[in-house]
DNA sequence: CGACACATGTAACACGTTACATGATTTG
DNA sequence: CAAATCATGTAACGTGTTACATGTGTCG
């Protein structure tokens, strides 16, 4: 939802067109998540189709726009309002995948573990650069870095203490890739 | 893609059938994303339909079970030993909020923060409870635990760092939620 | 003129998700 | 016997994603 709910947000100050949403929202988010434009028009049509928006104009000289309705407005108040729900963790596909190859003992456990660890080391460099060259003014932009690094920070460490418990484990067992059953 | 790899890697030690595959994911997963029995045969089917798995028996007496192909194998041991790609980071519903919070100047930001940190240090202390009364032996839901908190930690600390940057701009500013336009 | 950015849209498909129907087997 | 668990599946829909078609304006 929340390319859905994004766009919905950019309409909160005004009518726009579709073009501009796409940029908007890629601007605000440092074209970390680059937007296919068909996918704004897609959205678009849900968010009539869902009265959540109305077109407007698209005659031969007025350029047609976007329109929140009132039922969208609350829906950007909502969202804005209401944390993410707590039963429900969104899905991380490492964990799902580290989870699984313990689970299904997999022998090279380690090695991915290492891979991911390089991996989200040089990302993290990249992101550092980047952070370096941003102008003080881009607030949005900012912190979306920030929670990019934060992620992978907290990424790191979580992979150094999955291997902690994987040598612990396999002190004085087997070959490697215990199995528990 | 997580639950379809995940289920495709629980076949990689010999066939399994449907009801089998959620319980094992959700017991690899700590229970911690709970999966619609509808779904593993919704996924199984496609999972045939792409020539990943085989079905096997479903006669009177023999079970129906589900067997890796080669290209199955194959997939599970890429997905094992692919990092996650670099150039796109997963979209984090949290990250988007707060930026397009920031970026269409919504005046109670702060609130937000504070609510999402409230939210988080709940479930965090939720996750501190459950994690003690794990048994030592489960290994894979120990470092999905382990995950959900280093996740929730880093968001915190996240939190913190937003609302430092917020302040930061926003003294002796005009009234509060400044557009930088 | 040719390349590029602006601009709008549609068709098709992917995965995830839930609601529903159906029946066998176990257990209090 | 009733309830719970085991077990299989389908229909319908949601969002996200890409590939494609199409056209205008601008700038070197």
């Amino acid at each position: 939802m929340s390319i859905r709910n994004g766009l919905l947000s950019l309409l909160v100050d005004g009518p726009k067109y579709g073009f501009q949403l796409k940029k908007e929202f890629e601007e605000a988010t440092g074209s970390f998540w680059p937007l296919n434009v068909g996918q704004v028009y897609t959205t678009l049509s849900r968010l009539v189709r869902d009265e959540m928006v109305t077109e407007e104009g698209g005659g031969d000289d007025t350029q047609k726009s976007y329109r929140l309705t009132e039922r969208g407005r609350d829906d950007v108040r909502a969202w804005f309002s209401t944390p993410r729900s707590a039963d429900t963790l969104e899905r991380d596909e490492l964990t799902i995948k580290v989870a699984l190859a313990i689970a299904t003992g997999q022998p090279h456990v380690i090695d991915l573990l290492q891979a991911q660890r390089t991996e989200a080391t040089g990302v993290l460099q990249s992101l550092t650069r980047r952070k370096a060259r941003l102008e003080p003014a881009d607030l949005s932009q900012a912190i979306v870095l920030d929670a990019a690094v934060a992620r992978l920070d907290g990424e790191l460490r979580w992979l150094d203490l999955c291997e902690a418990r994987l040598r612990q484990t396999n002190t004085h067992n087997s070959t490697s890739g215990g199995r528990t059953q």
